[in-house]
DNA sequence: AGAATAGTGTCTCTCAGACAGTATCTT
DNA sequence: AAGATACTGTCTGAGAGACACTATTCT
């Protein structure tokens, strides 16, 4: 016997962290599809004979043009209308990746949007997102991706400090700084400056390169690298 | 355009501690099957118009006859050649409930097993798992289950801290003594009383009933029960 | 020299583990 | 009374936050 199956799915929430701010990748859908004109994280269907793992990397390269990220799996998300025109479950990942790996191909094309991520935090918990971009303001998420967006950030915050997480948003070479920056961006509040920088030395991730970084004013910070 | 689709199931890893041992029930696959004579954990296929969760409870109730179980999601496992038959990527679930409601009829039913989880504990990450029960000793599991079985180890330790899961796995009444025994079989060590009684104590999740256990030797111990 | 940030030393508070002691129940 | 376990008080050491201090570089 044989019963109908739901369509697979596999959807990216690509986080980067930029000016304080944590930022999601977001494309446009197509005014065609029922939820024409709103904005949905990038994804693909999976095949029969293609992984979970290799349909993201597909996705990746193929809306965003991006190989080589930090990938996870996050969570499957299947309630039965979450998308209006079919049943499609959606294994859903989180890829982080440095702010300045995000190219100028991506920021020019006027499908795809890099958006704020606000948390409406009272309550504790955490519920769904909102995303605010620069270009268009207070966007409308399609499907069920206001709420994943909530789950993105539960799962950062919760993972940050016993993974190194946090070392997939930097770039190549960075200062003690533009890790605490990245960490308080996660975080959504301040953190002391003696303890941050013990304990992410004192867990050996990461390396100083003996070189500065060059300074447009004051005392330049020295730069470290991730180790392996 | 239409492609093939993966089937898509869900697999539950039902867990339970008893003795001193993390449990997980497992059903023997049929013999026809080209898993045949392997064991697995109790699953189903996904209908177009179930939810995950809702298939999640009708595999727990229609295979071993649980209602009303703790059940969270794990990890979706897509790789191609995990069963051999066809592809099928598995959304495999998580459900956790106390030792005495593994009824008896459970413990009768030649098809169903209840096995110990040994884990190869050699490289600190932790890799697949084993099961050995008491009827049929080392088990031949099936699929990539002794890898899920890993995977659930490792969720649980990770989870036993911060979260109330421990929890899920005691009786409606119990003693510190039971708490603090179901915590070390999770996480495969001892454990030092005071400060477990104090940070469980502390965490106000549970709470005394003033009465004691009926006991059998010596002094009994003051019986305990959840909040809400 | 002054300003602003980089980087460090120290104090304290909290919390978990260890140990030893007291309390209570059964035989 | 003896024995075994329940339960608790206290010491200690590790670690995070707070604060203040020194160091370095640019204008």
């Amino acid at each position: 016997m044989s019963y109908l199956k739901p369509t697979l799915a596999v959807d990216i929430a690509i986080i980067t962290v930029n000016d304080g701010n944590l930022k999601c990748l977001l494309v446009k859908r197509d005014d065609a599809a029922d939820v024409g004109g709103a904005w949905a994280l990038p994804g693909g269907f999976v095949h029969e004979d293609v992984s979970l793992e290799s349909t993201a990397k597909r996705v990746a390269l193929e809306k965003v043009g991006l190989a080589d990220i930090y990938l996870e799996q996050l969570c499957a998300y299947g309630s039965l209308n979450r998308d209006p025109r079919k049943r499609v479950v959606s294994i859903t990942h989180l890829a982080l990746l440095p702010f300045d790996r995000i190219g100028k191909a991506v920021i020019a094309n006027p499908e795809l949007t890099l958006a704020d991520i606000k948390i409406d935090w009272t309550g504790e918990l955490g519920g769904p997102a909102s995303a605010v971009s620069n270009e268009h303001g207070l966007l409308d998420l399609a499907f069920d991706h206001a709420h994943i967006l909530g789950d993105v950030v539960k799962r950062l915050r919760g993972k940050l400090d016993y993974s190194a997480v946090g070392l997939e948003l930097l770039p190549a070479l960075f200062t003690l700084r533009d890790a605490q920056e990245i960490h308080e961006a996660i975080l959504g509040h301040g953190l002391t400056k003696p303890a941050f920088r013990r304990k992410l030395l004192d867990r050996e991730l990461i390396k100083p390169t003996g070189t500065k970084e060059v300074a447009s004013a004051f005392r330049p910070a020295e730069l470290y690298e991730k180790v392996n």
